[in-house]
Order: C-alpha cells, then sequence, then structure tokens
DNA sequence: GACATGGATATTGTATACAAATGCCATCGG
DNA sequence: CCGATGGCATTTGTATACAATATCCATGTC
C-alpha cells in the first residue's frame, strides 16, 4: 500500500466515511491532491474507484462530489446485502473447514470482549463484526460475490451511526454471530443463509430507527436555533 | 463518448469481448495506447474500468492481462445474475408503467422478427434481447443493482457460444421473453421473479451444454491433428 | 432591472517526460 | 551442468505541462 494512489484512495474515502468531506461537496482534483501529498494523477484512479465504490459521484459535466446517500439508497443497499451476504453464508457453510471455524469463533471471542466492557468498545467491536463477515465471504470462495459485496459493506450514513448503537443492539448482534457460528458447526447452509439475512435486515431497521431518532433531534435543534 | 479514454475502454473491451485480444494476453499499456491511439493516460484508465468488470486482471506486480474465465466462474456469475436480475424483475412488475410495457413490447417485436428470418438474425436478437433487459433494469429504479448487474451481463466467452444458438433455443428465449412480459402486465412480481430466474439459468446450462460440446470436438480435432 | 453575451478563471482531460520496479538473460562460480 | 547474481531492457507509477471545456462574473443591451 506504498503507491501514492493507494495512499489517495484511503484517505479520501476516510474523508468521506468520517464525514470530513460531507455529503454533495465538490472534489476539486487539485486540492484534493495536495491534502494527500501527491500529483493529480493518483488521485484521478481514486477518483475513479470511489466512483466504482459509489462514495463519489459526477456531474453531467464531469465534476466529481461525495454521493448524497438518501434513505431509499441505504435501504436498497441493505437488502441488497442481505441477498449477497446470505448467499455467500449459505456457500460458507457448505464449505466450511475446522480452520476457518476456529477462525470465526476467535473473531466472535473478540468481539464478545469488546462489547462486555463497562463501556462498550465500538471499535473493537466493528473490527471483530468486519472479520467475521470477512471469513465468510473468504470461506464462500466467490471472487465475485466478494467483488459485488465490496461495495456494499462500508457506507458512509451507517459507519457513523453504528457509533451510537446501545449495548442491547450489540447484545443482539453477537448474539446472531454465535447462532450464524452453531449453524457453520453442523454445515447446514439453509439455516446460515436464513440468519444472515435476518441478520442484515435487523441492522438496517436499527439503522432506520436511529436516522429517524436523529432526524426528529436535528428538527428540534433547528428549530431552537 | 468522444473522450479519449471511453474510446480506449471500448475499444479494448470490444477486443476482449471478440476474443481478438486472447485470455491469458498480456496488456502492455504502451501497445495499447498505440492501438487505440491515445496516450497511456486514458488507457490507464480504462484498464482500471475493466479490472473492475474483472474483464481483466493483474498479476502480483501490476502486470495486466485479460482474464481467464474458468467454467466454475461462468457458473458464478450466472448464479448471481439469475439471483439480481430476477429481483430486478419483482422490482420492475412492481413498478410497471404503461410507457414502459409498450416498450417492452417493441423489443420483444424486434427480437421476434430477428429469429423468425429463414437466416436467424443472431446480432438483432442479442440487441433486442439487451434492449429487453435494459429497460426493466430501467423500472426497477435501483441504480445499485443497475450497477452491480453491470458487470455480469456481457461475459467473454458466452457471447462468442450466443453466436451458435440454436433456433429451438432462440425460440424458447423469446416464448420466456412474451410470459415475463405477461407477468409484468399483471404487475405479478413473485411470477416475474419467478420466470427470470428460470430464463437466466436456463440460458446458462445453454451455454454448459455448448461449452462441453465444443470441448469434445476441440480435443477430437487436437487428436487428429 | 432582467437577461444575454463575452471573456477571465478554474477545472478537468490528455500527452509526455522521468522515476521506480520488474523481468529477462547472460555470465560467472560451484 | 545447474543455480545464483548482476546488469540491461521493458513496464508500470508519478509528476507536470498543456489543451479543452465548463463555470462565473461583469458588462452591455433591451
Amino acid at each position: 500500500m506504498s503507491r501514492a494512489s493507494d495512499r489517495a484512495y484511503g484517505a479520501i474515502r476516510n474523508m468521506i466515511l468520517s464525514g470530513e468531506l460531507p455529503a454533495g461537496a465538490q472534489l476539486g482534483e487539485e486540492a484534493l491532491a495536495e491534502m494527500c501529498g501527491v500529483s493529480r494523477t493518483p488521485v484521478r484512479e481514486a477518483l475513479r474507484r470511489l466512483e466504482a465504490d459509489m462514495l463519489v459521484g459526477r456531474t453531467d459535466t464531469q465534476r466529481t462530489f461525495v454521493a448524497d446517500w438518501s434513505i431509499d439508497d441505504v435501504a436498497d443497499a441493505f437488502e441488497l446485502r442481505a441477498m449477497l451476504e446470505s448467499r455467500a453464508a449459505r456457500r460458507a457453510a457448505e464449505r466450511m473447514t475446522d480452520a476457518a471455524m476456529a477462525r470465526i469463533r476467535g473473531a466472535n471471542r473478540s468481539l464478545a470482549t469488546a462489547i462486555q466492557q463497562s463501556v462498550p468498545d465500538v471499535a473493537g467491536f466493528l473490527d471483530g463484526n468486519r472479520e467475521f463477515h470477512a471469513i465468510i465471504l473468504e470461506v464462500a470462495g466467490s471472487r465475485r460475490l466478494a467483488a459485488l459485496l465490496g461495495t456494499l459493506i462500508e457506507q458512509p450514513v451507517v459507519l457513523r451511526t453504528a457509533r451510537q448503537y446501545s449495548r442491547e443492539e450489540l447484545r443482539r448482534s453477537h448474539a446472531e454471530h454465535e447462532e450464524l457460528t452453531a449453524a457453520f458447526a453442523r454445515r447446514d447452509g439453509a439455516w446460515a443463509e436464513a440468519i444472515m439475512t435476518s441478520h442484515i435486515l435487523r441492522a438496517y431497521h436499527a439503522y432506520a430507527d436511529a436516522h429517524r431518532a436523529r432526524l426528529d433531534a436535528g428538527m428540534t435543534q433547528e428549530a431552537a436555533e
């Protein structure tokens, strides 16, 4: 990852995911190049990749801007992710190995540790979660499926709301991971597929609830100003 | 489409889809630039896009080559396409408009005309087929779904075998389009979804049969040499 | 005063030069 | 004869200069 275009990609991506670059912001190549300490050439490559990820969009005249995700876009992405990731779970269950089981259990353990702290370690939770899903995708053994899911996993709005997850939500997510693990241990593809569908759609509704709550809060705040 | 990078993308893509650039061939940026009459910069952009399409791959040291599709890769792509495109069909049925119905019927008419020639007009068939599926995707109204399917629709091996479709296969494909049209006319999402799944998977098996036949023929030919 | 027009300014697209790395091949040593 | 090593050729990565295009603002006209 020492190539300049990779650094630019990572840097811009982080700025978008963190919200430092807000939705709708214009992305001038020159300005980004200076921010990343590289020339425009690698920045242009990075922007193309981010465009494929649908994290940035383009006007009809090739001006680049941070993509603005409507609530419908998010719902759409979650539904597609539920479909694809549950398929990955089924394939993974059918091809599961003992070595992969051990890694999955390890990921779940660190995830459990993260949520049992007196103050839940959300970053640790997200890391364990990411690893869990990555192992499933790896065992599923479809490069194409992995490529399709790649653009769906990290969504800017979602990451920011994940930090507001209640302990109860974290606990439920962990419980679902344990149930998925049981399905994998039994090599039961249909079971794994069903739990994964439910897991993703529950996460979507947790997001949607948080989104509504934030909208209400925002409106209250605006009214107060 | 007058930008140099678009021309390069189209030109290289056609060379891959037509088989002019065979699977596994090294793709030197300089050589491609000369072929397309542009400089390396737009060629590099085109290669990145083709990489996202999974039409080209990269070695661990960044050398680019034409992707080699195993029979398993093709099966994988067809299964994913069946899943995604049947979802598109369901959404399209639920959102269908009279105007879109008219366009779908028009695409089917030109498709019917193409296969009724004394010598079937396969290019015309493929055009009508493409338009039919494009309208469905448009009516489905999910930009993200369209983006995911974009990388799955045109596969090099498939296009080349489509030209060997028998009249019977073309006729069956057209019959399935008519049945899909009926499902759309009834706004019946479940029906449309089921037919589309079947439509894609039948097309896969037609491909797989042709592939096996070609393998046999190839082996015979080799033995004869 | 509103709108069109023109030019200055900013931004993107392409070409090219150069730097870095990779691969190939010949030569040398065992 | 086989393998390792060094250097040359090729290829990719990055920066920069220049060209084409879009945006914006000011000016002039109705």
